[in-house]
DNA sequence: GAGCACTGC
């Protein structure tokens, strides 16, 4: 860069602070002007109907239940269909159901209470339906939320309870989830996940269009889950007519009691087989050989069942799969034992290899008697454990062992981690084999140890996670005093003060903790503040279409397929979209590809060849979409300088751009040594890791994460200036802060060459 | 020269 060039930066950067605060303001007063965005119309109103003569929140279970027997549909005036009468047969049926009064009599006398049922006992399904006969929602205008953890369910169960109430999936019942929402003004039962039902709060704080919201798998203790009820527990105070129902499996449910001053409890007892659980007799040091073994016992010895075998990652789950399939076969021959099919099971397997598993047993040929069962294995991380049921399990294989999230707050990295499971955990892996008639299990472990070392409960995700994007959250939701926001578990006082500190070098948070501007416009982006900022930064670069899709594809699952058996050739394939300067920029290669490929056909033949995954790729579209809407909500100028200026000039932009967002990720070459980084500020000795396509690398990275493996590596990187650093992130590159050092004397010597230059720039005018 | 448990906005 050129003296004259360095000094026009930094005027822009002048221009770009005020610019900044310009643009966040400019969103605001637009917020202003539709507080409401995009919400739905109001609700619409009925008279009483079937419902005239019965008294709110003073409903009995004989009322609703008359009602429910029709011959009229009370919410809709529609006459009942056969369908309905079948299945209101099945729910009659349902351990909730026998408890029906007693519910109503506890919803009527308390503002909060917990209810515990266990699997198969109907509460998710039903419990909201108890409510509507009290609440009347399509009577008040208002509506009764229920919330779940994860998609799927959200949307399977809204469709499950819209047929059972026969009405039209979207119409009295519906969902809301990110990118769907299926709901319209008719809605009076909604279910929606955690994180949509926070988002909503963001923008309106007492929840105003809820007269009761229920809170499904609260013991799975999501990030979400965690703050809503600590604000659930605020807006109570301010709106007595709320009523909340915290719904949990047994083992939490007199913590929950506790944290909402003591609030009745109600229990409903399950619907599932019992299951046997066999310890090991003894500690198994190798719980991977030991795990094979069990299956492969299993299945010479037991009775017909599948088998479910937990393990901990994609790597551990395909070679288990190949050794007990080659074992397998050598029993089919040796020991007359049933043919026996494995399949594997992780998040990242293509969906259509993840339907395998629901494929039938095979079946054992020989009709000689006491011929063996065939059988199939199942060989699954954690997402058999709740997101995933497979009926027909009998067996599980519990090694005791998933990969855990942890985070450090010290070194500011999140990794996974082989830990134990909880308790918990394992009582839930039992509970697969119980499903429809009764089961084992085999623990890997003794029973002493899982008395004595395992946990009650896993850490609940707020005590595991870097905290930045929650502060955010809790800011935007009106909460000033974090350091007295009653958690249910409060977070390590160091990871909220790491968060607080980034979020005031982002100037999201004032000195004083206070919410900013930009801080409020970056709220609205479902993505990680230093991405958010990036994003809001970008336009004055010129490349905010750019920054959108390097956000995107950093936003899903890695885009790059590496399958073992072609690794050479996926590493090629890599390297055709390669910048030569940037992972990032490499980003912008593989989508602008993608979209091209999409638009002649064949994108997944495309991506096949390409070694690309189609399904992150897609995700990338939508995720870049929803961006984009919420850039133009707010006023933010979508621009791209593509083809209007030097390729220089423009892949600069971009790295300027990037460098708005990602100042606190920066490694420095160590002087001497060649592959060695260090990383500003903390000092970590680092290397790039291996899977990056940059071939001119620079005395200066920025990096997208720190990895911890086999070594300290840093992952997804960009060659940058330094200067940049100092001119679009003065407050953290304020030297005084910074330790003694190799970085810290280079910075010096370029703030030095920069002042040089600017003190030049005034003589000359 | 090497890994992505699982979710969610």
């Amino acid at each position: 860069m050129s003296e004259d060039e360095e000094i026009r930066s930094a005027k822009r950067q002048k221009v770009l602070d005020s610019e900044a605060e310009r643009v966040a303001e400019a969103a605001e007063e637009s917020l202003r002007k539709h507080p409401h965005g995009d919400r739905d119309q109001p609700l619409v109103h009925h008279d009483a109907g079937e419902f005239s003569g019965l008294k709110r929140h003073e409903t009995t279970s004989e009322q609703a239940e008359k009602l429910e027997n029709g011959p009229i549909n009370p919410f809709t005036g529609n006459q009942l269909g056969q369908k309905y009468f079948d299945i209101l047969k099945v729910r009659r049926d349902l351990p909730v159901h026998a408890q029906r009064a007693e519910f109503l009599k506890i919803f009527h006398s308390s503002q909060i209470m917990v209810f515990v049922g266990e699997t198969g006992s109907g509460k998710t399904t039903q419990i909201p339906q108890f409510v509507l006969y009290d609440e009347m929602p399509h009577l008040t205008g208002m509506q009764v939320a229920c919330t779940q953890p994860r998609r799927v369910a959200a949307m399977s169960v809204a469709a499950r309870v819209a047929d059972e109430m026969d009405v039209s999936l979207g119409e009295e019942v519906g969902y809301s989830i990110r990118f769907e929402n299926k709901t319209s003004n008719k809605t009076i039962l909604k279910y929606m996940t955690d994180g949509m039902l926070l988002r909503e709060a963001m923008e309106d704080h007492d929840l105003t269009r809820y007269s009761c919201i229920i809170l499904d798998e609260a013991h799975e203790r999501t990030l979400a889950t965690d703050i809503l009820m600590g604000l659930l527990k605020q807006v109570c105070l301010r709106r007595p007519d709320l009523k909340i129902i915290i719904m949990s499996a047994t083992l939490d449910a007199e913590k929950f009691q506790k944290y909402f001053h003591n609030a009745p409890l109600l229990a409903v007892p399950g619907r599932t087989f019992p299951v046997e659980i066999y310890y090991t007799p003894e500690f198994q040091r190798d719980y991977l050989d030991a795990a094979i073994r069990t299956v492969l016992q299993i299945h010479a010895t037991e009775d017909q069942g599948d088998i479910l075998l937990f393990l901990t990652g994609e790597e551990e789950i395909e070679d288990a799969c190949r050794k007990i399939s080659l074992e397998g076969d050598e029993l089919i021959r040796d020991q007359n034992c049933g043919p026996l099919k494995v399949y594997p099971l992780y998040g990242s397997l293509p969906p259509h290899q993840q339907q395998r598993i629901f494929e039938p047993a095979p079946i054992n040929p020989s009709t000689k008697p006491y011929a063996r069962p065939g059988r199939k294995v199942i060989v699954s991380t954690n997402i058999a454990e709740t997101s995933l049921t497979i009926d027909g399990i009998v067996y599980v294989v519990d090694p005791g062992f998933s990969k855990q999230k942890v985070y450090n707050p010290r070194v500011r990295v999140e990794s996974l981690l082989v830990s134990p499971i909880s308790k918990a955990s394992a009582q839930q892996r039992a509970g697969r084999a119980g499903r429809t008639r009764p089961g084992k299990c085999f623990r890997l472990y003794t029973e002493e140890a899982f008395h004595k070392e395992l946990i009650q409960q896993s850490y609940p995700e707020i005590l595991r996670s870097n905290l930045a994007s929650t502060v955010l959250e809790l800011k935007k939701l009106g909460i000033d005093d974090l350091v007295h926001f009653d958690f249910m578990d409060p977070p390590a006082p160091e990871t909220m003060m790491r968060a607080l500190e980034e979020l005031n070098y982002l100037q999201c948070l004032s000195d004083e903790g206070e919410l900013t501007a930009l801080g409020r416009l970056a709220s609205h982006f479902p993505l990680d503040p230093m991405l958010a900022v990036m994003l809001i930064g970008s336009p004055a670069f010129g490349c905010s279409e750019e920054i959108l899709t390097i956000v995107a594809m950093l936003s899903v699952a890695n885009v790059f397929v590496r399958p073992a058996s072609a690794r050479k050739r996926a590493d090629e394939a890599k390297l055709s979209f390669a910048h030569p300067e940037g992972d990032h920029l490499t980003l912008i290669n593989v989508y602008e590809s993608f979209m091209t490929a999409s638009d002649k056909g064949g994108v997944h033949q495309w991506c096949r060849d390409n070694f690309l995954s189609y399904r992150s790729l897609t995700s990338a579209k939508n995720v870049r979409s929803q961006l984009r809407r919420i850039m133009e909500r707010y006023d933010l100028e979508l621009v791209s300088k593509y083809g209007e200026i030097g390729e220089g000039v423009y892949w600069d932009n971009i790295k300027k751009a990037l460098v708005g967002g990602f100042f606190m990720q920066v490694g420095k070459k160590k002087s001497g040594t060649g592959k060695t980084y260090l990383t500003v500020k903390d000092n970590q000795e680092v290397l790039i890791h291996p899977s990056t396509v940059v071939s001119k690398e620079g005395e200066w990275m920025i990096y997208n994460e720190f990895v911890l493996t086999s070594k300290n590596y840093i992952r997804t990187v960009t060659t940058i200036k330094p200067d940049w650093l100092v001119e679009y992130a003065p407050k953290y590159y304020n030297l005084d802060h910074f330790s003694k050092g190799d970085v810290k004397l280079s910075l010096e010597r370029i703030i030095e060459r920069v002042e040089a230059s600017k003190k030049f720039d005034s003589k000359k005018k």
